[in-house]
DNA sequence: CTTTGTGCAAACGATTTGCAGGATG
DNA sequence: CATCCTGCAAATCGTTTGCACAAAG
């Protein structure tokens, strides 16, 4: 665990980012969850045992690490976003009128490159949206 | 124009959908232009010259052209809505920095076909969202 | 005439902001 | 020790809701 931890703090320091404690809980705790657990969501799982993090610093920690790429931000609901570490990359489904939101695998759809893009930006990643109708609707 | 009109009146109702002065509005104005406005955008242009529709109407109408399937919501940005009528379908890039919006064109990526997608859910459309820098981060 | 939509204003909820300490590099 | 972060509470902003009236089929 300490190990993890001297990662995660280099990982920190290599962006320029200021390691604070707050900082380094929302991200561990992003590391540690393969689901896009919202803003709130973080901050209740930080605090659970302990307080540690006030709700503004977990706002301003996502968007200090979603600003260099750290991590990601996930918009699939309206109004609502939504973060993960980059771990396991994978698209999404959405019900257009239920509005469920669906994992698809990664590997569902043959990969395709970025190529064709126009000169200057610098694509990092991709995901594919598929919106349509689930079983209930 | 009568029959532009005509058309719009007969896909509402073959979408069993109530045909209200506003709700007509709402639908004709999306399908007049190519971006993809927020609420209030178009309930701004609606009431330019004169008054047409109330806030409440705009958004209500929207939720019911989406859950039938005329209107595509847009979550490219934190917190904000966009619709648009599926006119010209394309991708979007969003600077993970800045977080500028830019449409892609969709022939930018070779189409591929939705099978593989577990059986259940019925796709309907589909779009490439790539996160990267733009030329300015 | 039953059902659904409209308009208004108030309510809501996720996120942001201002500011005074406090911690980081 | 200059800079940036934290915490608190209040503010903001897009969207939703409750309710009385009006309109659509």
């Amino acid at each position: 665990m300490k190990k993890e931890a001297n990662i995660i703090v280099n990982t920190l320091k290599a962006k320029k980012l200021r390691v604070t404690p707050q900082r380094f809980a929302v991200y561990a705790n992003l590391l540690s969850r393969t689901d896009h657990p919202t803003a709130e969501q973080i901050l209740t799982d930080l605090n659970k045992n302990a307080p540690t993090s006030s709700q503004a610093t977990v706002y301003s920690a996502l968007q200090a690490l979603r600003q260099v790429g750290l991590v990601r931000e996930v918009l699939l609901e309206p109004g609502i976003s939504r973060y993960d570490a980059n771990i396991d990359p994978h698209h999404h489904f959405r019900c257009r009128c239920c509005g469920v939101i669906e994992d698809i695998p990664w590997d569902t759809f043959e990969s395709f490159n970025l190529q064709g893009l126009r000169p200057g930006i610098t694509p990092e990643r991709y995901e594919v949206i598929v919106e349509g109708v689930c079983d209930r609707c």
